[in-house]
DNA sequence: ATCTCGTGAGAGAGCGCTCTCTCATCATCC
DNA sequence: GGATGATGAGAGAGCGCTCTCTCACGAGAT
């Protein structure tokens, strides 16, 4: 008993597949009571178009691949950006009738995979969300010569549209809150150097901090909260007299509020933290941070539209969106 | 210029389209050189099977549906239980060559086109995630005779194989806990009890303290964070003298555990705390959070492998996973 | 030398749909 | 009244693949 097709509609309706074909698309040649008929006719029986034969016919599959290109460790489950942009992209698809594949690539096995698959022709375009800077797959993708953007600037100069936050900015603008509330030994917890999340909010700090003596030491982490834990215990350990820290992520901020709670310094009295991303549990550490917000949603929503640029020819400019000091209790 | 067909790889190969589809496929009965020269047109051609094509024949389609039906709020982006449950699950489904297609249904029109794109034939099996009560979804999914399983019992009566964790069980042990640690007063936050999870956990708790004067009073949150702080403050109003709480998830529990600092109560000193889920943040909390694990990654490969069952008519008896307490600081 | 059988390769139907082309019908105009 | 054109519906090709059926061929048995 298998599913009915378009044949059996049309000939229930009395009418040749092809005008069932037309009702079904919503081709407006038909004329009125052949449309009842044949829409009676889907009803009673059930009747839904198979997706398969149709996109054979139409090249198109309606469906856009999300690649979450992740650095292999446990980033994704963590980090609520992810489920976030995750969840905003999917929104946005929806409603352009996009399905949202999801596909997870940490191996080199299964690059090669999401590889096989987009050149399979399983979808008409991709939405990237790579986060380390060797990472192939752009540049593969790129080749394939399929719609692709990427969420956040791509590593390697490949020439993708892209979505990103303004990240030089955003770290001035909270390196300067810190210096403006009068801090003068500040310290920074920068992202992994092989993103360019990592490379750019460091840069932002360099930049506030050149030439000026309010500078203090640099640590690295990889944007996890146990690393920022680590980080912190690292940079009181060399340089004890810090009086704050301007932390590349949330997460990270997280780990090293932790930190200075177990070395005894009070936060913001001792010490004053910034983080990045604003990330809900931004609100709920102790005290709650100070943090520079970007708009994630509107994120996926740009990439979404930049996306469909490329499927209809619009402008594929490079979308950068500004970030915004939250102020809390932190700093 | 069109990706290349089989017919091109034939042609160059210099045999039958059947030939190359058998080799495409590893059907063995091809003699040896003449499958090196299909390989060889093959990769010199850059040819990928069109997926449409072969799922118009083979009625299958190689992916999977990923539904996840939240409950309307944003606990999607900020319970990492879903990005773990998603990736685990997707890791899972990739090693047994299944592409996952995720789908959010939270509203009502959203559900219209989920049921519309399983129907469809987009996928071979769905796997759901499901999460409050009153959702039409399993009954609706089961109705269209697609292979569907489920995470977490179906609060429904519906014939859907599933896999969930052992929620009375583990909640018992956790409010067991408190009560052989001298615990008198033990409250619970419940979570919401059109929520299977939230049901159990608060009937586990119900189990244990039936018949004795340990019991308390009992709060519902939603299992977000804010209303697990929501829920503490209440407690805390409505019984002052209680000395524990058990808490039906990590996130209430870190929410709980904010409003008791702000009350002065010092944990696990005054009040202890149980949380459940045993999240990554349970071990940043202060103090980190005795709660109960279970195990996600386990969980979302029972499914998977419920799904292969269902497919291959394998057994398809729901799987229900221990929880185990992880004693750490607030209690 | 004939027959049987196993093996490997080709022919061709068909999966369910879209879309172009063709044609029948009827209103319109000279 | 016949030519013209607009309109709505059908015929049929074909998208790229799989898979059954058929057949050619050579090895082994009789």
């Amino acid at each position: 008993m298998r599913r009915p097709t378009l044949e059996a509609v049309a000939a229930r309706a009395g009418v040749s597949r092809a005008t069932a074909s037309r009702v079904v698309n919503g081709q407006t040649t038909v004329a009125p009571h052949i449309r009842d008929a044949v829409l009676r006719a889907i009803d009673e029986l059930g009747y839904v178009p198979n997706s398969a034969a149709r996109s054979l016919v139409t090249q198109r599959t309606d469906s856009v691949a999300l690649v979450v290109s992740e650095p292999g460790t446990r980033v994704f489950s963590e980090d609520p950006l992810f489920s976030t942009a995750i969840r905003s992209a999917s929104v946005e698809l929806e409603a352009i009738n996009k399905q949202v594949v999801l596909m997870l690539a940490s191996s080199p096995k299964s690059h090669a995979r999401v590889e096989r698959y987009i050149a399979g022709g399983h979808v008409d375009g991709v939405m990237l969300l790579s986060m380390h800077g060797a990472d192939p797959l752009p540049a593969a993708l790129a080749r394939l010569r399929v719609p692709v953007v990427s969420y956040g600037r791509p590593a390697v100069p490949v020439d993708i549209p892209f979505v990103d936050n303004d990240n030089v900015g955003g770290a001035e603008s909270g390196v300067r809150h810190l210096v403006e509330s009068g801090r003068r030994r500040i310290a920074t917890i920068a992202g992994p150097q092989d993103m360019i999340a990592g490379q750019d909010r460091l840069a932002g700090y360099r930049n506030v901090l050149r030439d000026s003596d309010c500078r203090s030491i640099v640590a690295v982490g990889d944007f996890t909260r146990e690393s920022g834990a680590v980080a912190m215990r690292q940079l009181l350990g060399d340089d004890p007299s810090l009086d704050a820290v301007f932390v590349a992520n949330d997460l990270m901020a997280v780990g090293a509020l932790q930190s200075l709670r177990q070395a005894g310094r009070r936060v913001p009295d001792d010490v004053a933290v910034v983080g990045f991303d604003d990330i809900e549990a931004a609100k709920y550490t102790e005290p709650p941070l100070t943090t520079l917000r970007h708009p994630v949603t509107e994120q996926a929503a740009a990439m979404v539209g930049l996306l469909l640029n490329l499927f209809e020819g619009g402008p594929t400019d490079p979308v950068i969106l500004p970030t915004e000091l939250v102020v809390r209790e932190s700093a």
